[in-house]
DNA sequence: CTGAAAGCGCTAACAC
DNA sequence: GTGTTAGCGCTTTCAG
């Protein structure tokens, strides 16, 4: 900057002036001045900058999210990004891969880098430790799953419901004795999703069997291992209902490789790539990423603004999406 | 770090030596000053401190690719993100669209955060632009697409000989009116993979049909319609290559809804979602995205810890993977 | 409309 | 082993 201003031979703070548009500066110094800058390429440092400025922003967001690689987490990812564009906001962007101990580096790594605001998905079982930036007026606003031992903003699709919805659908369909394959029962989302199975079977008198309730499945391999079990069984179930996207995938290529696909119904939750393209086409409970991305980050604007009001929980819907696979009824 | 200091009753100096790990501090001093970080929630500022700091680093790396939500995309992602975690690296993530002007101010607002280094997909003519940062120091690593107007590492797929096997199994199997629907030619990929189509065709004694190569297909919905148009032709092809996975999808949907999937050969360029799921499954030419990331990411780290040779480019196989779809003879 | 001086939170260089 | 001083690149404050 000093180089700059001595190059337009006016002093460093009318640089400053004109790099940060302040008024008083008449054109032709700065005119002047961005001379001087462009033909020294020069590039404001930000970081110094927020140093000493009053709100000490740094235009900077944090974004922890299940894996970048997966589809449901990029279009979140997506979102935010699109929202934070819009102010000039670059967001660091990383992987939970359900690790606690990567929840805290992660969040260690945004703070010591002074992010203005974080979007969390979290693993760990309390996030009281988040209190402190809170209160240092850092919003934070969790995705996808709520958090514990805090209050913030919370963004959560309908798990419980989506999921009545799921089986409310096979049940209609005539089936009963219906399979539910889903991720550990840690994770928020598995939890919420298997009450809701749970709540829908027996509202409609229907006894949970303790043998066609899986949890822990938390890859594809492992999903249609548990499927080739389910259709082992004496009396294997006639519908399947899948609680998250990656385990429905599995248990596709399963179903397809025991030649069961025709025969047994299947209903995931969240959607899958191709679904409709599929033989038969896959029934899901779609979510809405993008939405949950959006809210969030409108949240955390919202709040950086200025916005003043008690932590909210905003629930984005579910939307059945009937294709096929969940229409199959019991032979 | 004063508070800390004063807390710890010992000097604003030693609270540094000791949040930075270096020598010469005693055992119970070192233990005073973490209790008194520790009580007042103290968090260094990594950009405080990097504004005198010899090296300058921010522990920060910028990357550009076509999309956060494109599958391809997200696997580079990640395996960046991999690699930059060893090192207490955090990366920003920005999306490309194809869109000239969002190179420029994502690279700028990299720029302006002081990222140690740069991993860029491009869309500008031109990357000469950069060349100032590249003296500078800040290593450039361009994946994907080869930049110009600069000489740095690049790291990309073997597009045209991809393209160029992906040809020649359709020719073995007997095709001879094989259709091209690829991207806007602006992009590198799509100029290199049109490229590798076309001089297999040339080198087997097929003469390229214009009416059987149609480009700038930049969404689903347009490479449907693409294939509607080829199919409606006097003599339609007996094979369609198509260059981009986005692509796939349309031809994929657009092939089925015409009754024509199992009759039409078909062979993509990079791999689909659920690809071995679908009926008939899909050949293609998979790409190698995690290697990329990961190749890319290396490479900035060698240069940031001294390499200094050559800019060199880095060209990731292909491999082609039969499925089923590319196996389809001509009637 | 413009500039000089102080200071943001930290590290480098040097003293003790 | 520990503290002091200067200064990183910028904004703030205040004087002109």
């Amino acid at each position: 900057m000093k180089n700059v201003a001595d190059l337009a031979g006016v002093g460093i703070k009318t640089v400053s002036r004109v790099i940060n548009r302040e008024p008083h500066v008449s054109e032709e110094t700065i005119a002047r001045v961005r001379r001087a800058a462009e033909q020294l390429q020069y590039q404001p440092d930000i970081h110094a900058g927020n140093l000493r400025r009053a709100d000490r922003r740094t235009d900077t967001l944090g974004l922890l999210v299940g894996s970048v690689a997966n589809p449901f987490s990029a279009a979140v990812h997506r979102a935010v990004e699109d929202i934070a564009l819009e102010r000039h906001v670059a967001v660091f962007a990383s992987s939970l891969d359900e690790d606690p101990e990567r929840e805290l580096s992660s969040v260690n790594a945004f703070l010591r880098r002074r992010v203005d605001g974080l979007i969390l998905t979290t693993i760990q079982p309390s996030q009281a430790y988040l209190g402190a930036q809170l209160d240092q007026g850092i919003p934070i606003v969790f995705v996808d799953r709520r958090p514990h031992g805090i209050e913030a903003d919370t963004v959560i699709t309908e798990n419980a419901e989506g999921a009545s919805g799921a089986v409310e659908h096979l049940l209609a369909m005539g089936h009963r004795r219906i399979a539910y394959l889903g991720d550990d029962a840690k994770i928020f989302t598995a939890r919420e999703r298997k009450r809701g199975y749970l709540d829908t079977l027996r509202r409609a008198g229907v006894a949970p069997d303790a043998r066609l309730m899986i949890d822990n499945l938390d890859d594809e391999a492992k999903a249609s291992a548990a499927v080739a079990d389910l259709l082992a069984l004496d009396d294997p179930p006639t519908a399947i209902f899948s609680a998250q996207n990656l385990i429905t995938v599995g248990v596709i290529t399963s179903l397809r490789s025991a030649g069961a696909s025709t025969r047994v119904a299947l209903v995931g939750f969240d959607d899958v790539p191709m679904a409709a393209l599929l033989e038969p086409a896959v029934t899901v409970v779609a979510q809405d990423p993008a939405s949950i991305g959006e809210i969030a980050a409108r949240r955390v604007f919202d709040r950086l603004d200025g916005l003043d009001e008690p932590a909210r929980d905003f629930v984005v819907p579910t939307r059945l999406i009937v294709r096929g696979s969940g229409e199959i009824r019991p032979s």
